[in-house]
Formats: structure tokens, C-alpha cells, sequence
DNA sequence: CTAAAACCTCTAGCGGCTTTAGCTGCAAGA
DNA sequence: TCTTGCAGCTAAAGCCGCTAGAGGTTTTAG
């Protein structure tokens, strides 16, 4: 049996958000020591594995708990699994292209600056007045 | 003299969030009318727009709050700014190197499955297991 | 003059944690 | 055996950047 610090330590995931993880739901109340502590099964660790893993892909807790509900019914249809990854894939690439947006204007906004003093810095003028840049950024 | 909706409608930013401005200190008590409703100048309402536009570009409300402060002293040096821009640009090149490594990862994970049923579905599986992916993704 | 729209303050909520405060549990060294 | 000190516990608050709602007041249009 794994203490929580084990847990922690095995996983990379910090031991509060562990706890977190408990409350949320993604992962079941713990069996307990003798003094109320918890003790986690290989099962358990690898679930917080999976966990950490979609985190990482930046899947939100909601997710992660419909995924964790599928993966218990072996015989269902995955087409929700497979949904809930398509969407993500969509969401990333939303948040990259406004991101890039951003970056051609910023970069424009940084590199523009050849001035001493704020009363002509490009930087505040550029912020000042959204008619210089190039996109909509929304 | 403009009232809080009057700013709301021609900047865009949401009545509320104007108020929150306030409050973070971005924009200076407004003077107010008899009545205590909150009156605005022209010049203010340029600065709800410079914060908005900010905003929109991602920079936080601490690095507002600092370029509001130094365009009230024109007399100094940019470089602050500039640093702030450039720091800004840096995370979001940041940001986009993550997201994308993440792309790469989602479109092999969502375009795999050709399975029917979750106990072979490789959404899960390869959430479950990060051996399968390309990149770190950290 | 009235009714509706806009405004006010204050509080709570979102997501995904992190931090803090004030406890108790437990193992190892003296 | 005692103590020291890390590890664990709970509950609550804090973070960011808003957003929403309750319950009241002011302004404006007809
Ligand atoms: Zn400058
Ligand atoms: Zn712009
Ligand atoms: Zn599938
Ligand atoms: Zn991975």
C-alpha cells in the first residue's frame, strides 16, 4: 500500500492536489490507516496517472471524470472518448491561432521601439491605439 | 460627460468589468453625479481602451497597473515597457510551443481509434500511458 | 408622473489548484 | 523510552480575471 507521498512521489502529482483530486471525484475515497491516513492501491496510482496525463494535455476535470466513468464500462461505445479528445484537439488549435495573432502583433509592438523616453515609446503608443495593428485579435 | 454604459458600449468592455478596473486600480475613482453615478472624461474613457486592448494582447493587470504609471511620466526612460512587451512576447511564443506539442499529440491520439468499444479504445489507452507519445509535453 | 432602464453596493461563484493554520501520526536516533 | 521532526490530516482562504445575482436607488423617456 501506497501512502500519499508515495502517491506523490511516483506520479509528480503534489500530494494537496491529490487530496484535490479526491474531493473532485476524479479519484475514489481512500481506504485508511488505523490513524486516518490514506493508503492507495497500484490500481489507484495508476489512475492518477491517467489524470495527470490528461491534465497535461489540458483536458479539464469534467472530462477527465466522463473518461474515468467510460473507462469502467469496457463494453460501451468509446465514440464519447474519442468526442471528448476530437473537441480538445479543436480547443488547442483555437487557443494556437489566436496565440499567434498575438505573437505577430507583440512582435511588431517590441520591436518598434528605438526611442528613449516614454513620451514616444512605440510600446504605449501601440497599446494606445489598436488602428496599428495588423489583426483583429479579437 | 460619459455614464458607466455610454463606456461600456463604445469600448466594449462590460459595465462590471469596468467597476473591477476600478477596483484593481487601473482606472481612478470616477467622479460621480448627484445622484453617485459614476461620471467619466474622454481621457478616461482612452484609458479603458488602452486596458482593453492590453488585455486582449495578454498582458495581466499588474503589467497594466506599471504602464499606466510610467505613461504618467513621460519624461522617463521606455525600457520598462519595452521589457514588458518583450516579456509578454516571450511567454506567448512560450505558450504556443506547449500548444503545439500538445496539437501533435492530440491529432495522433484522436485520429487512431478505430475501434468500436472502450475496452480497446485508444483515446484511453494512450492517455493512460504517456510511453506512447512523441514529446514530453512536460 | 410613472414605468422602465440603467445604475449602485455587496457578495458569491467559476477552474484548478496552492497556501495557511492548527492539529495528529509515525518512525528513527539518543 | 523519549523526543524530534517529517508526514499526514481537515477546513478554509487565496489566486486570477472576471461574471452573475440580490436588492436597492437614480435617471430618462413618454
Ligand atoms: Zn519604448
Ligand atoms: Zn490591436
Ligand atoms: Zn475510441
Ligand atoms: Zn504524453
Amino acid at each position: 500500500m501506497l501512502t500519499i507521498g508515495d502517491m506523490a512521489k511516483t506520479t509528480g502529482v503534489k500530494v494537496p492536489t491529490i487530496r484535490y483530486y479526491e474531493q473532485m471525484g476524479l479519484l475514489s475515497h481512500a481506504e485508511r490507516s488505523e490513524g486516518n491516513q490514506r493508503r492507495y492501491s497500484r490500481s489507484e496510482r495508476d489512475r492518477l496517472s491517467f489524470i495527470k496525463h490528461a491534465r497535461e494535455l489540458g483536458l479539464t476535470i469534467e472530462a477527465i471524470r466522463e473518461l474515468i466513468d467510460l473507462s469502467q464500462h469496457p463494453e460501451k461505445p468509446c465514440a464519447e472518448a474519442d468526442r471528448i479528445a476530437a473537441e480538445q484537439l479543436a480547443t488547442v488549435r483555437q487557443k494556437i491561432a489566436k496565440l499567434k495573432k498575438l505573437e505577430a502583433e507583440l512582435e511588431r509592438i517590441s520591436t518598434h521601439c528605438h526611442s528613449n523616453h516614454v513620451r514616444d515609446c512605440y510600446v504605449i503608443r501601440a497599446l494606445a491605439n489598436h488602428d496599428l495593428c495588423e489583426t483583429d485579435h479579437d
